[in-house]
RNA sequence: GGAGGGGUGACCGAGAGGCCGAUGGUGACGGUCUUGAAAACCGUUUUCGCGCAAGCGAACGUGGGUUCGAAUCCCACCCCCUCCGCCA
């Protein structure tokens, strides 16, 4: 959420901030609502004022005027009027504002789309094979240990069942990932639970504006989560944290559950794109100060996992119109899948700086005894399950048609 | 799912229509005393909104209602605890 009093202060800057995104006009309505809804509130405040006070001395006093008792009646229904219409303009306020995306970082490359994304840095180099490489829905099929056909009659299209050592590979993958955040880049590991109430969707952003991606429950307020990001962003919900707690860093593994209406027909081939697909997630709170140089590391921490399993990546920056809802910065980390011939986004490591901790009401206090101030929150894949287990078996294949899983991996199968 | 009890500030815990944003205690912070510390004593200590400010307004699980006035009364919902039932 972008701060009422920012908007108020300075309007082109928000202005410009928005069109940086492609979102024009968008600032407009909101100062317009800000504005009635001020009117609306200093005027019941005022009355209010008056109404305690008389209401006070009617306390004190032995006999009531049954005149005055009349006024405050009437005086009180003034009130409970304004009080609804206030209410109206501050909800039509909110949604206006939980509609707006973030301002990007000073240090965005500005850009239309993805492909004003720019190339940061590579890193490994793609093998040369010696045959032509398989895709992994080949491989997976030929091997045994990607059932599409079953996953079909289980659940639909977008579906499919590992096998044997296709779903063992996907553990040990997961299994990698938490041992070498946790152990080595000083993550606490969270197991958070997959349905969460309706208010947590709107604390990281997915919510209003995205519920056409999410599932949710018919009968009770229980959404499934898209990512660990949500139920990581809500775990510090409404609380003032102690900054010498600061920095709080996560990882929690979750499943993702996905409608993916938006992507309909993309990406069907293979495991690439499905409603559902695990994810080891990496979060940090930080100090606004910190969240620049905390971005760095998280994105280092999430490389890792890549050089270690020898995968050859690449880093996107993101420019300011391909930028996501909640972030102000981000970087994204793309894996070679020679089998697929594409690059394929495994990460996308997020600065929201206080985007978030507004939403979500997250604050800290520096000092002991100084203001509540929002933090800045950061997220990242680390990493995303099914595009890794895709580059394992497309870059790992050999000419005999098996595959030699990365060595590190060795003691995890 | 059924029965009963309960949700008040960082924590414990009072308050049962106006004197209550809320007694008291713990903790934290500052001070006095002390060579230093402890103890004792004194003081400070919720958050949000509007306003240049003085100040005003709001919040006692959430949302409604009664009343000139609600933490306190009424209704609904949510959550927690205990017991019973069911169950991986």
């Amino acid at each position: 959420m972008i701060d009422i009093r920012l908007i108020r202060e300075d309007r082109p800057l928000v202005e410009r901030a928005m069109e940086l995104r492609g979102s024009t006009d968008a600032i407009g309505p909101v100062v317009e609502a800000d504005e009635r809804h001020l009117k609306l509130l200093r005027e019941m405040e005022g009355l209010r004022a008056r109404h305690n006070q008389t209401s006070k001395q009617l306390g004190r006093m032995k006999e009531r005027p049954p005149e005055l008792m009349e006024e405050m009646k009437d005086l009180g229904e003034q009130i409970a009027e304004l009080q609804r219409g206030t209410k109206e303009a501050k909800d039509a306020l909110d949604a206006l504002l939980l509609e707006l995306p973030n301002m990007p970082h000073e240090s965005v490359p500005e850009g239309k789309d993805a492909e004003d994304n720019i190339i940061v840095r590579s890193w490994g180099t793609p093998r040369q094979f010696e045959f032509e490489p398989a895709s992994h829905w080949d491989i997976g099929e030929r091997l045994d240990i990607i059932d599409f056909v079953r996953g079909v009659k289980l659940s639909g299209s977008r579906f499919y069942v590992l096998k044997g050592l296709g779903a063992r590979l996907q553990r040990a993958l997961i299994s990698f990932m938490l041992d070498l955040h946790t152990k080595e880049h000083g993550y606490r590991e969270i197991y958070p639970p997959f349905m969460l109430r309706k208010e947590c969707m709107v604390g990281s952003g997915n919510l209003p504006k995205f519920a056409d991606n999410l599932y949710h429950d018919a009968e009770e307020d229980f959404w499934f989560v898209p990512t660990a990001e949500v139920p990581l962003t809500n775990l510090h919900r409404d609380e003032i944290l102690d900054g010498s707690e600061l920095p709080l860093r996560y990882v929690a593994y979750t499943p993702c559950f996905r409608r993916e209406k938006m992507a309909a027909g993309k990406d069907t081939r293979g495991i690439k794109r499905g409603h559902q697909f695990d994810k080891v997630e990496l979060y940090k709170y930080v100090r606004p100060d910190d969240s620049d140089a905390e971005l760095l590391t998280l994105l280092t921490d999430a490389e890792e996992v890549l050089q270690k399993l020898e995968l050859p990546y690449r880093v996107l920056q993101l420019c300011t119109g391909d930028l996501g809802f909640a972030s102000c910065k981000t970087f994204d980390i793309e894996v070679w899948a020679p089998g697929c011939g594409e690059w394929l986004e495994v990460s996308s490591c997020s600065n929201c700086g206080d985007f978030q901790a507004r939403r979500a009401n997250v604050r800290f206090r520096a000092e002991v005894g100084s203001k509540p101030q929002f933090l800045h929150t950061l997220n990242g894949s680390g990493l995303a399950l099914p595009r890794v287990l895709i580059a394992v078996l497309e870059n790992c294949q050999q000419a005999d048609g098996t595959v030699l899983v990365p060595e590190i991996l060795n003691r995890y199968m």
